[in-house]
DNA sequence: GCACACCCTGAAGCAACTCCAGGGTCAAGA
DNA sequence: TCTTGACCCTGGAGTTGCTTCAGGGTGTGC
């Protein structure tokens, strides 16, 4: 398989491909004698596998820790499920900034309405002044 | 007011303020004699401004239209208001993806129970196979 | 024989910072 | 007076996960 059928099979583009090959996320594959790389099925299924994790946004750090755990077969499953159980504490905590956010948002956006002029407009006047209530900690979006 | 004092201020760290300036998104400052930057309460406003808007999650780029929608106060508000809106709807795309991002992982957390050998993880198992059912787009999370 | 799709490499660009090296300034304490 | 330590300066590199670009080589169909 060349690299373009990889990318059309995996549905990933042929440069995340050749990425995650610089960045050791994917075995080097063996070249043919024009230097184009060839893969095979074993690759098309690292590479879905890796595209599983990443729909889950799951980082290329925790990924490359997920495909060595998979090279020990022999050891306990406990720290995959604790990696996963990470991640959904980070999504959670996402979701949770994201929800005050949208709050946030529509109070602002209910303080102008219309096409006044500049000055009056309530949005940049309530961004100008205090930060607005439940103001929590939106900084790790 | 000293670099120092106004990141104190703004709760804003001094690297971030140096960038800002570097980017042209605040104005440079006056310097003192020793070459140090020297900051009036006009300037903690504008970055106290920028700071809410980060908090809302709203990019630089667009930061940049709203102080300049702000430097011409004669002008018509219309286009806050769309700016404002296009960030409720950003807000809103990604909430419906980590949403499903969250049911995803709770599914796969319950593939594995407990401390069994590596083979038998469930886990392993559904990231090697097929994408989960309600596989949408997550991609620009 | 040449147009066009495909492949190659290495480097730069994106957002929004953060950190680092290597150095200058200034006030307080021994 | 000297030194310690907090603060300031610049320019550049690092972060994440790619994407885009420049400048080329390869292979197939007409």
């Amino acid at each position: 398989m060349r690299i373009g059928e990889l990318s059309t099979a995996a549905e990933v583009e042929v440069e995340t491909i050749r990425y995650y090959e610089k960045i050791g996320l994917m075995p080097a594959p063996e070249r043919g004698a024009n230097g184009y790389r060839s893969y095979s099925s074993r690759q098309l299924a690292q590479l879905t596998f890796i595209r599983h994790c990443r729909a889950l946004d799951i980082g290329l750090a925790d990924i490359r820790r997920l495909l060595e755990f998979s090279n020990h077969p022999d050891a306990s499953c406990g720290d995959i499920n604790l990696l996963i159980d990470e991640q959904l504490e980070r999504v959670r905590t996402r979701l949770k900034s994201l929800q005050a956010l949208e709050t946030q948002l529509q109070a602002l956006r209910s303080c102008c309405t219309g096409n006044r002029p500049m000055q009056g407009c309530g949005i940049l006047n309530e961004l100008s002044s205090s930060p607005m209530a439940a103001d929590g900690d939106n900084t790790q979006l």
